[in-house]
DNA sequence: TTGTAAGCGTTATCAA
DNA sequence: TTGATAACGCTTACAA
């Protein structure tokens, strides 16, 4: 059907339809009040048959505006990175735009790279999912004049629009279950606090709630990313000291539980008998390990999706003040925190 | 610095550089040895001056080349796409291309979607990661005349570079490992085989080792995804009929063993102990899961760094013969398959 | 060594 | 209703 080897042009549709590229142009964008029902038939067949499509390249250096938004993202290797660009993928299907997914690496050098490259496709806006992004890498994005939104992460110090979870709601429903459950010593894991609002908010959010509770140890640690060796000596040293208490440990994040269940695993600890374990972010795993683990699971395709509204709402000339949205997590309890207290209190 | 709202252009550079468009442009695609010193350092200083960035839509669409590949992932929700992800990504970054990820979702429309997305921002090539794609979708894939390299799955009757684990040899591997251990009733679970050459071969290989070994019961059992009763079906009527041996399952792919690992889960068997485990792909959770699972390691980074390769090959007017790549699998074996076989002959 | 001018495939302006 | 024609920002003959 298609005889010639090059791709069809305009100029081809317009020719094989026997009028000029502005009709089929036209045609192209909907404009057909202003298409004679006889031209426009003669149009879309010449295009059928051409099996023409036309070229974004074009367009875009035509139009400037190319219904394209970046998203970045600093670990996709990260499960909770990728149900959250499941999110904006589907809010992208429905709202006409297209995705451009550049996954740092967590490398500072790629998240330049990457950030010159959407702006040099005209990307309209951008999503930067900042999870494991360090402070150094979040600074250059500032300059960036593109709208954008931040999932997850605030940067301090500079006004930006931000979608995530509500930290303080999900870090006290997580703590209050567990002294709920009669936990009496609990510990809080988290890689360094540094200036990441997460990991700051969740943990102050802890501690307030933990705070009134009368004859409760509650204390957190922080352990470098893959730093295995300090977080089995966090675990034992909190183990030892409170062992004649109802121990529970509340881990910051879906990766750091993965560490932190190894760890325990290292030492012979079984959650649920040993000690009580909770952790950020749902694991498809979690009801296999041992006797399940219980989560605080994020709404991660609705975080995406609203990222991407916010977005386009940008895009699409709302200059109103930054907003930050923030969506609430839900329990999903499990084994590991439905304590049968009878072994650990014999220690 | 940049007190012009708009973008910079080519022109701005070159008025600022006091000189023509051309010399810009060779200093842009590092034509050095045409341009003097002096000049060069002029341009070089304008463009830091205006923070210029020259739009690859103009470029793309005066050169007809992107430099940009495709990659269309069926499932991203599927780590092992993702590690194969990250291996292509390594792969663009240090050969100079850019990726374009599309994630169909498994749904066809996505897939076609996303198919003419690509050829009209005029990529240079595609690779399609298939895991779990449709017959129907991949048909389609073929009247795309673009250089493509499809990941783990080939299509019938239709000739196409190939990249993949080695079916052959690694079902072989865990089916020898199985028998090794002592197991004398294996069990294959798989989605429906289909055309699915992956499921075919490895389906086959296991059959292949398995024929040969006097006194072993080997047969396997085809389910639809996500299709837990059929499931629960299928794997207690294996123990049932073969109470008094000793019994081990192998699970087609990553994704089958959580179906596999749940449903044993609610029968309330244990792997190690009643019965044995080896699964498909590696499992960042795999050593959580009870006494951890058995499981066959593909090489993702590698599988999907050569794809790249290749699809570049094809784009550099490499028209050979199709080429089929098959890499080895590992075996990291676990407690899945360490039986104490004690408990399972006194049934 | 440098610059002029003609496209690449669209869309926007304007006149018919 | 239509259709020339001039951009969009870049590359590439072709001249100088």
């Amino acid at each position: 059907m298609n005889r010639s080897s090059a791709k069809p042009t305009i100029s081809d549709v317009a020719r094989a339809a026997n009028t000029g590229k502005t009709s089929v142009s036209r045609y192209l964008n909907g404009e057909f009040n202003v298409l004679s029902p006889a031209l426009r038939a003669r149009i879309e067949q010449a295009i059928a048959e051409l099996d023409y499509r036309p070229s974004q390249m074009a367009r875009g250096l035509k139009r400037g505006r190319t219904r394209l938004i970046g998203l970045i993202i600093a670990d996709i290797t990260n499960p909770y990175s990728v149900e959250i660009l499941c999110g904006i993928e589907a809010a992208c299907r429905t709202l006409g735009f297209t995705l451009l997914v550049c996954n740092t690496n967590n490398e500072v050098d790629q998240e330049r790279h990457y950030l010159s490259l959407l702006s040099s496709y005209q990307v309209e806006g951008i999503v930067v999912n900042a999870v494991g992004m360090r402070e150094e890498a979040l600074q250059r994005l500032q300059q960036s004049l593109l709208p954008m939104v931040l999932i997850d992460r605030k940067i301090p110090d500079f006004a930006c629009d931000m979608v995530g979870l509500d930290n303080q709601q999900a870090a006290s429903l997580a703590t209050r279950h567990l002294i709920d459950q009669g936990y009496d010593a609990l510990l809080f894991v988290s890689e360094p606090l540094g200036l990441v609002n997460t990991r700051l908010e969740r943990v102050e959010a802890f501690h307030a709630a933990a705070a009134p509770v009368s004859g409760l140890h509650a204390e957190h640690c922080e352990v470098p990313h893959g730093h295995s060796a300090a977080l089995d000596e966090a675990l034992m040293t909190f183990c030892q000291r409170h062992a004649h208490r109802r121990r529970a440990v509340l881990v910051v994040n879906g990766a750091m539980t993965l560490q932190v269940a190894r760890a325990l695993r290292r030492q012979g600890l079984d959650w649920g008998r040993d000690l009580g374990l909770l952790g950020f972010d749902e694991l498809d795993w979690a009801e296999l390990a041992g006797v399940g683990i219980t989560t605080l699971k994020q709404p991660t395709r609705q975080i995406g999706y609203a990222a991407l509204e916010q977005v386009i709402r940008r895009i699409n000339g709302d200059h109103g003040p930054v907003r930050e949205q923030a969506f609430a997590g839900e329990l999903i309890v499990r084994g590991s925190t439905r304590p049968g207290f009878s072994d650990n209190l014999d220690g």
